[in-house]
DNA sequence: TCTGGGGTCCTAGGACCC
DNA sequence: TCTGGGGTCCTAGGACCC
């Protein structure tokens, strides 16, 4: 049984119309005007817009062209990011500042779990007053920007009282009044109810949240699936208890770019998945990660969107190796007719990174071969080094040495070697059945090293 | 000339394994 | 003589969020 927490613990900040307001923060002309963010091209929509926009009905997801028909006299930019991240920055250090469980959801949101702040109480009082300083502190460290806060005994309701009073509000909910708040709305002021589940509630009837709380666990699964139906069924009842959770790990990275015109040459099309694949590998490269699933993105004209994948068995962080894989799945579509969107990911991460494989090579073996071939499943002998070390693993034995099991799982185990006597060595990967790996199982009575 | 870019999570089917 | 059943991995697509 999930319920909630017995003070309104959890923080929800949400910065106001972040990047408009970071450009009118360092354009004076723009203060006071409608400002927009976003794709300024033929095919841009709207990231953000100012409140002043937001007047003439301008909106986020809004293609471009409609908010200049709406609001032609407004100043569109194209975004610095680079200003928005340092910002973002600021902000972050001010809410961890406040608490060291601190759970960004994007560069203008946070979740703060005030149970780990340092104060007497967690009173309405208390954490209002809390909330006001913070408020005031997130002004001051970014020049002028105004956020939102909400405060609740949940996620949820904390992240519903943020939206409450916006801009420049604070809404703080006392424990044992969720539910009569929450009955009135709409359902869509629930995270993840979007256009698809309105319409599907809609359907049966359901608009509000009292409504919603009336239907039965069965129904709901069988309205929207059962994740979704489950997590509504709660979230109705004002049930949530997910914790606050610092420092979630990347799962994926990706370059996608849409294009003014449709692209119907193949050869453009390989060069502009080979520069993709070249950032998605630099960036993987800057956060020390390599993963082993590449998917190709496709957009045809008509707006169909496609994806391919292709799982290699150890990962890679290699430029070449993803810019290939990803053109071989281009090779495969249909894409008469027109391109309007490309784009490369890399997902199943792994916190090690893919040495040189042929840096090490042994005596007699051919240095020779080119650079990063595509990993093969007997990729026994291929080199890594782990950007972290995660105890508990089981020790291994080889005859020049020990090592431990840094990774293992899909058919691939990662050892890395060292002694008492030697600095930590490369970091070998090998196929789960290789012979070679069988015969180092370390003796049961073995206890793990120091690191 | 409707409809970005970077993500997360879920579903469903098939392969494969025990 | 009709056909296990569960678990994991992989792929493709879709909903959703900011």
């Amino acid at each position: 049984m999930t319920s909630v927490r017995a003070h309104a613990s959890v923080l929800h900040l949400d910065l106001d119309a972040f990047f408009a307001a970071v450009e009118q923060r360092d354009k004076p002309s723009l203060r006071g005007k409608p400002v927009v963010v976003g794709g300024t091209g033929g095919r841009g929509v709207v990231s953000t817009a100012s409140y002043e926009a937001r007047a003439f009905g301008v909106r986020s997801a809004m293609s471009t062209r409609e908010a200049r028909a709406r609001c032609p006299h407004a100043a569109y930019l194209s975004g610095r990011f680079e200003a928005y991240r340092s910002a973002s920055a600021a902000v972050m250090a001010v809410l961890r500042d406040c608490s060291p469980l601190v759970e960004p959801l994007s560069l203008d949101e946070a979740f703060v779990d005030l149970a780990r702040a340092d104060l007497p109480d967690l009173e309405v009082a208390t954490v209002s007053a809390l909330a006001e300083e913070l408020r005031a502190r997130v002004h001051q460290v970014t020049g002028g920007l105004t956020a939102s806060v909400g405060v609740a005994s949940s996620k949820f309701l904390a992240k519903i009282a943020s939206d409450l009073r916006k801009p420049d509000g604070l809404v703080v909910i006392e424990p044992g009044t969720e539910l009569a708040l929450l009955r009135p709305l709409h359902v869509s002021v629930i995270p993840g109810v979007g256009p698809a589940t309105v319409e599907r509630l809609k359907r049966a009837g359901v608009h509000t949240v009292e409504e919603l709380e009336r239907v039965s666990q069965e129904e709901l699964v069988r309205l929207v699936g059962k994740a979704q139906g489950q997590g509504l069924f709660q979230l109705a009842r004002a049930e949530d208890d997910r914790p606050v959770v610092a420092d979630r790990e990347t799962k994926s990275v990706s370059v996608e770019g849409t294009y003014e015109h449709d692209l119907t040459d193949r050869p453009q099309m390989g060069a502009i998945v080979t520069r993709q694949a070249g950032e998605v590998a630099k960036r993987l490269r800057a956060s020390g990660l390599s993963g082993r699933t590449i998917t190709l993105k496709v957009r045809l004209y008509d707006f169909t969107t496609l994806s391919r994948s292709s799982t290699l068995p150890a990962p890679t962080d290699e430029p070449a190796t993803i810019a290939r894989l990803a053109r071989t799945l281009l090779e495969d579509l249909d894409t008469s007719g027109g391109v309007r969107l490309l784009g490369v990911g890399v997902s199943g991460l792994a916190d090690w990174i893919q040495e040189d494989l042929f840096a090490t090579t042994e005596p007699g073996e051919d240095a020779t071969a080119e650079a990063a071939p595509e990993a093969e499943p007997d990729q026994a002998g291929a080199r890594w080094r782990s950007a972290t070390w995660a105890p508990g693993m089981d020790i291994v034995h080889a005859g020049h040495g020990r090592g431990w099991v840094w990774g293992s799982g899909r058919g691939v185990v990662t050892v890395r070697f060292e002694t008492a006597e030697t600095p930590p060595g490369p970091v070998r990967s090998f196929r789960a059945d290789d012979p070679d790996l069988e015969r180092w199982r370390p003796p049961s009575e073995e206890q793990p090293a120091e690191q």
